[in-house]
DNA sequence: GCCGTTTTCGGCCCGACTGTTTTCAGTCG
């Protein structure tokens, strides 16, 4: 069962306990438990195979039991029998917007809507003729907003699925320019997941300081939508043209810290964060702070002043995550997260130089790839061409394209040093812009867990990253020993790429014994990647918070096929930060020679 | 059902908006 899967399941059962008038706190635990699930980026049978359910935010002894007897026999007699009391009938009229346990109830059982299968076009069927309007709690209002409301699911223009964080980066940008178009707007924001910098986002949440509402929100709802979800006087909320849903809240700019925390979430940090400020008499809300006694509302311009009402040190957003940021924060013990400017090369780019690749080349050159590194100020690039095919080449003629790639190599780099020494003679600081380079390659991890380069190939380069390329669905125990087999397979084995192969939206992740695998890993000093590229950010963010708490070194590359994607480097930061990873933990953000020692096993 | 620097019992985040209502329930984030 996938995390979306069992997210939905604890919704449903949570509905089928607000039907049945359950005590409501319980009802709010299990949702809280399913956003928690739904958030994970660690598979949550993982977690289980691991006895760990009980680190799952808002899971506790209750649904943990339930957890493992379905992971178990393959369901939970406990959950079957509470969703059994209720219509089948109401659960698909959930993703109907607007529609929640309650509405869905009365709808099924008054207007006798029984089968589960045809419920929405039945429900709708009811709505033409009428039927709903006199019901109590109903009105023609409210028969028509459902008439729009199933149209838009119909048309399946409410997108489920969460795109990759660069796409939402995007729309949001679109967004921000089309509101600061309007005077007396002071600030533009994209908070929630996007500035938490979750690495798939599903709506875009906009926050805007102004001391005038009304023309900021009467613009916003001129960008480019199919529906006006809702509108109000310090807010409002669109159905995007292109499916997706975006929010937006305004504040004054006296208040906007406070906006800036609660609009940024996460959901359970929040909860988390108010909890503990009810403790010491305090309210919290997006306008300010409330003293429980007197009722008086302090205002916060800035978000290090709310936190630090609270007894709090600032708290980055990527950490705002109900991971335990909030009694680090207290203790003083949270880490000083990884910025882009620590970084000082990139390890794993392709060039367009033909070694015969089983995969894709890059497209640029490798003089265009150098001035790149320098322009971004990298004291040093890495060539990770993938290894030359191995069905269409003897082991003696792979040996021989290393052995030339290695001696053109050298030459294109140093044609490329002169021609930037030429131009720059006069500059005093060219020297010290002038990026170097690793020669390595990116070899296959084979289904069996040999590389695809033999050993004497090996000679011609400073170091290899090892990744997988196929057989993405081996059994668990034998990715585990693939992986294990390959990182020790030989010294110049430096970097494990793409630790998981996951793709968003397409492809989930070998299935690993990831406390194994990173044991070997420490054991032998093999850092893994976190690949930049905006459809793998991979490693995912949990496992590189396991990753740093067991002291392993991890290291930030784009897997640039091209120039510009040279500049993704960003959202690696973004997927280390959330880990919480600060620059020592990252081996690329050594100076040269220091990263020179540790790739040749010098250190 | 979850959870703990006042607690293993007794609390449980906070507010906006809408529609159908004369004070509130439902839904959402």
């Amino acid at each position: 069962m996938t995390n979306l899967e069992i997210a939905e399941l604890l919704r449903k059962v949570a509905a089928a306990y607000l039907v049945l008038n359950e005590n409501r706190f319980r009802i709010i635990a299990y949702e809280r438990a399913a956003d928690s699930v739904e958030h994970l980026t660690s598979e949550v049978k993982d977690m289980w195979d691991d006895g760990k359910l009980e680190d799952i935010p808002g899971v506790g002894g209750g649904i943990a039991s339930q957890l493992n007897e379905l992971f178990r026999t393959g369901k939970s007699k406990h959950w079957n029998e509470v969703l059994s009391q209720v219509p089948q009938a109401i659960f698909p009229l959930l993703l109907v917007p607007g529609l929640g346990p309650k509405k869905a109830y009365t709808l099924v059982t008054e207007l006798k809507l029984k089968d589960a299968n045809t419920v929405i076009p039945d429900l709708e069927k009811a709505a033409k003729a009428g039927k709903i309007a006199p019901m109590e709690g109903f009105g023609d209002k409210s028969q028509s907003v459902i008439l729009d409301s199933i149209a838009i699911y119909k048309r399946g223009q409410i997108k489920e699925n969460r795109m990759p964080l660069p796409y939402a980066d995007e729309i949001a940008r679109e967004l921000i320019a089309h509101l600061k178009k309007v005077p007396g707007v002071i600030r533009v924001d994209a908070l929630g997941s996007l500035r938490r910098q979750v690495s798939t986002i599903g709506d875009i949440d906009i926050a805007v300081a102004t001391d005038k509402p009304e023309p900021v929100i009467s613009q916003f709802v001129k960008f480019s939508h199919q529906k006006i979800v809702d509108q109000g006087g310090s807010g409002a909320t669109l159905l995007l043209s292109n499916g997706r849903q975006a929010d937006l809240r305004v504040q004054s700019q006296k208040a906007y810290g406070a906006m800036l925390q609660y609009f940024t979430g996460s959901k359970n940090h929040n909860i988390r964060l108010r909890e503990l400020a009810l403790t010491k008499g305090m309210s919290l809300s997006e306008h300010g702070i409330k003293s429980v006694r007197t009722g008086k509302l302090t205002k916060y311009a800035t978000e290090e002043a709310f936190y630090k009402a609270i007894g709090l040190s600032y708290i980055s957003p990527e950490l705002r995550e109900d991971r335990g940021e909030i009694e680090a924060s207290r203790n003083g013990t949270l880490p000083k997260p990884i910025m882009l400017d620590d970084m000082k090369g990139d390890l794993h780019v392709h060039s367009s130089y033909d070694l015969e690749p089983s995969h894709d080349l890059g497209k640029n050159s490798v003089a265009e790839l150098m001035t790149k590194a320098s322009d971004l100020g990298y004291a040093y690039l890495g060539f990770s061409d993938h290894n030359p095919g191995i069905t269409n080449h003897s082991k003696e003629k792979i040996i021989d394209i290393m052995k030339r790639r290695r001696e053109k190599y050298e030459q294109l780099y140093t044609s490329w040093k002169n021609s930037v020494q030429k131009r720059t003679r006069l500059a005093e600081d060219s020297k010290s812009r002038r990026a170097q380079y690793f020669l390595m390659c990116e070899v296959d991890i084979l289904p069996d867990g040999k590389l695809a380069l033999p050993d004497e190939a090996l000679e011609y380069v400073d170091a290899v990253i090892v990744s997988v390329h196929s057989s993405f669905t081996q059994p668990k125990a034998q990715t585990t020993e693939r992986l294990v087999r390959a990182l020790t397979s030989h010294p110049k084995v430096r970097i494990l790429g793409h630790p998981t192969g996951r793709l968003l939206g397409s492809r989930e992740g070998i299935d690993a014994d990831w406390k194994e695998v990173f044991t070997v890993a420490k054991a032998h000093d093999i850092a893994l990647e976190i690949n930049a590229y905006p459809e793998r950010l991979d490693l995912p963010d949990t496992l590189v918070y396991d990753a740093v708490k067991m002291g392993i070194r991890l290291c930030i590359d784009t897997d640039a096929h091209a120039v510009e994607h040279m500049d993704l480097m960003r959202y690696g930061i973004s997927v280390a930060r959330r880990g919480w990873a600060s620059a020592h933990d990252i081996v690329n953000t050594l100076e040269y020679n220091e990263f020179y020692k540790w790739l040749a096993r010098k250190s």
